[in-house]
DNA sequence: AATCTAAATGAGACTTATTTGCACTTGTGT
DNA sequence: ACACAAGTGCAAATAAGTCTCATTTAGATT
């Protein structure tokens, strides 16, 4: 259906020095029309509900590909499996408070915190060039069915 | 050797219900006598060459083991194997600077930016439970060698 | 439109980290 | 000393991700 989007994505693709397949636009697709955290297993799944040709190795290489060029992030929620999400504007950086009953995440940015981040590395004469904050615990909804 | 040490760690052990096993034992003394994040392997590796009878299986269970009672604190660093680090007195808690060079691992501790946490968890209603806070880049030491 | 070629893909074998099943061993309460 | 649940060792099993290599394809070239 959306003959458009597809185009636009293979721009996008292309821009990035990456070939434009079926497989990638694809991927791209998935990821940017949610704002849920995949994991590549799931990324498989739903490409193959989707479109049949896709592999395994495929999704994994193009998620490599994508994050290098940081159309995608690549999150690690600490259960022995990376997790992605299509990549907001630029710079729009933002930490992970992640529900241990249900599971969902939720998205935040604090600058305040940022700057305490900057303000350690600086103690220790550190150069920072990314971070992971994930804050684990009961997200509002599953505190109150309890 | 150090005979009242290990009592002193059976006692531990006992205290939280685990039997205290000579390779129970051993493990909480190596984690106790470094500040250093091993691995499981080089716990098991590292448990070997002191004490024959020791096996993956083991390390892995007294981890787990030793994780759920914390006296050990269990750590993603991200880049596919868990760290496992001694935990230090109550509360102690801190985070990591990362070094992405040499593979060092700093650790530090940084009020404003737990009570920033806190905040952010107030803001979305979330009830925090842990968070883990990792600065990946080139510590100070590698930056001038570069 | 047909051709060319480096980049990308699919299938499946492989690796690495961790878990599990099960028979055997060992702390520890009595 | 004894009994038995907790703990252990081994090897096989998973799980997530990587790699090899033969085949396909996007996109540049004619």
């Amino acid at each position: 259906m959306s003959a458009a989007e597809n185009q636009e994505l293979k721009q996008v693709l292309r821009e990035h020095e990456l070939k434009a397949t079926s497989q990638r636009v694809a991927l791209l697709k998935l990821l940017g029309a949610t704002s849920e955290h995949f994991d590549a297993e799931e990324i498989y799944l739903e490409l193959r509900k989707r479109q049949k040709n896709v592999s395994r190795a495929t999704v994994y290489r193009s998620l490599e590909a994508l994050v290098d060029q940081d159309l995608v992030k690549k999150l690690d929620f600490g259960d022995g499996r990376m997790r992605y999400e299509r990549s907001k504007g630029e710079d729009e950086h933002h930490d992970h408070l992640i529900c241990e009953v249900c599971g969902k995440v939720i998205e935040f940015f604090n600058l305040e915190m940022e700057a305490q981040q900057l303000s350690v590395c600086e103690d220790h004469g550190f150069k920072p060039t990314t971070h992971t904050m994930h804050i684990f615990g009961t997200c509002s909804e599953c505190q109150s069915i309890n």
